[in-house]
DNA sequence: GCCAACGTTGGC
DNA sequence: GCCAACGTTGGC
């Protein structure tokens, strides 16, 4: 079992829109970076969890938590011409994009801000705050439980 | 809205 | 294969 964070702006898609998607879940689309493409495609494993981020918002930072439901599956919105996240080098042979389906686990009580997570010593190393763009990002396990003792 | 970081593209 | 130009992300 693996730990990721997952970012997502909460005008677009929110935890509470996860939530709302209830047990089935949500596609995961619209991922265009190959490093997070290929966490999704090879390195996540049905039964993950996921830690779920607000970004580009007023409250930024950890939302709550998610899980990996599904194998990695071709991403469709890449072959759909009318999608902003069309890509026209892909085909249906040769898919470049994968997703996962991803389901709601829990929301926290208040946000964990991004803020406080920069302040612990703990998670000096986090993906999130080394690489700061990635929308996908491995948490390690003793990162996972610092950032789930400050919710 | 600004701007830094950084990934991608494309000319050579 | 280098690297400049450009586009995107995302915090502030």
């Amino acid at each position: 079992m693996n730990y990721w964070l997952m970012k997502s702006e909460p005008d677009a898609f929110s935890i509470d829109d996860l939530r709302s998607r209830g047990a089935d879940g949500e596609p995961w689309d619209g991922v265009r970076n190959y490093q997070a493409r290929n966490f999704m495609w090879h390195d996540m494993s049905v039964g993950d969890r996921v830690l779920f981020y607000h970004s580009s918002c007023k409250d930024v930072g950890v939302a709550g938590i998610a899980e990996i439901i599904s194998e990695a599956v071709p991403d469709e919105s890449q072959f759909n011409p009318e999608s902003p996240y069309y890509d026209p080098k892909a085909t249906a042979d040769k898919p470049r994009w994968y997703l996962r389906q991803v389901r709601f686990v829990e929301k926290f009580p208040t946000i964990i801000p991004l803020a406080l997570l920069k302040k612990q010593s703990a998670l000096v190393d986090m993906a999130l705050l080394k690489r700061g763009r990635l929308s996908v990002s491995p948490v390690t396990e003793s990162e996972w439980h610092a950032v789930l003792s400050l919710s």
